[in-house]
DNA sequence: AATTTTGTTAACCAATTGGTTAAATTAAAT
DNA sequence: ATTTAATTTAACCAATTGGTTAACAAAATT
């Protein structure tokens, strides 16, 4: 399997219907069965090319739960004022759980049901990858007096609630408000802004 | 099955047996197998009792649901200023996770999975039950002066998420903040104060 | 005390599930 | 053209799963 160049037309229709599958079923939910059938192949193939169902599993976890960290760090390192950071933040990745809208709640129900060491270590290696960078930039304009005293973490969390949590909540949101699906992406694409103004609004001097 | 009265010791084991195993793995990863262990009793009694697995879900959902509304009507019938009725809402619905950390994730996760209209139908009801009221708070504040004009599906959406969303990322916050459950636990009865101040800060005028 | 009703058990069941296997087919290498 | 390797298929497998059944035990009723 060293540096094979092949058609990888049959994986690749299986990482897509897989991909479909776990992230609305989970992994408990998922059929092998209806993988197979979503990506017009036989079953035996997932594990000819996969192996496992947990195999296969873990290729999408790992390759969807690199999506929930996007390349913020260029955003962090760059020299515009922590508010425009923040707005750029807040814009990016709601745009992309716009694209995305179960990633969140796929990533996070399955890190909570999950006893793989594996996708904790993958998180791991995400660590120092902006959550570091974030806390200097806050910290760095707690100093200047730009912005209120803070601690960065609970901030990097209110960041992440006001971004991630109404998607996860949708189908409550949806009711409660009596909203469908076209108010509700609206309604999100608002939240840029909104949270964003919230955001700053809160931590302003 | 009309107005009886009879030893429910059986029926409470199970109903207890099986709240902690749907909360912890979900309808698709829960057996009945599992909760009959963890009750001390025959598999066949689930089915005696409660004649099949989702019916048995659907008792623990919407009891487990119907715990994500607290009544906060009589905080917000109450003529205390908006910003104490916030303080109550927000001290009291993190309080209620903490002793239920995994309450959140389990009822919005089920929610986004699924297809049954008895758990939509549930929630339909709870819906006039402090949206409006809430709503109604935040637009007499905002008429007085007292509060910025922000929407206020927004706000509310923006205080649920900032109360719930950190216990459904609990995993992932752990490894990137690398804190562990004791220090989780602080962290979440400090943002009691943190995020009823950073929501007034937000918002007052 | 006898009968009926309710609760419990162990064994059993059919269907489903993730996975395996051997043969057939296709593609690549010689 | 032949051989080897890779891919695909259909059938099969053992284990698991939610659920059923009949027998037995306990409680309630007559």
């Amino acid at each position: 399997m060293v540096n094979k160049i092949k058609d990888t037309t049959t994986e690749e229709k299986i990482l897509e219907a897989a991909r479909k599958v776990f992230i609305e079923r989970g992994l408990d939910g998922a059929r092998m069965q209806e993988i197979a059938d979503k990506a017009g192949i036989n079953k035996a193939l997932l594990h000819y090319y996969f192996r496992s169902k947990d195999k296969l599993f873990e290729v999408i976890f790992k390759e969807t739960a690199g999506n929930l960290f996007p390349k913020f760090e260029m955003i962090l390192n760059s020299d515009k004022p922590l508010f425009d950071k923040i707005d750029e933040i807040v814009s990016n990745y709601i745009d992309l759980i716009i694209k995305n809208p179960y990633l969140p709640l796929f990533v996070l129900s399955e890190m909570n049901k999950s006893r793989n060491l594996q996708l904790a270590n993958f998180f791991e290696m995400q660590r120092n990858k902006f959550v570091e960078k974030f806390v200097q930039n806050i910290e760095k304009e707690i100093k200047k007096g730009v912005i209120k005293k803070i601690s960065p973490a609970h901030l990097i969390i209110n960041i992440f609630s006001l971004c991630a949590f109404p998607f996860i909540a949708k189908p409550v949101i949806g009711i409660l408000l009596e909203i469908d699906d076209l108010q509700f992406k609206y309604m999100m694409e608002q939240r840029k802004k909104i949270v964003t103004d919230f955001i700053i609004a809160s931590i302003k001097k």
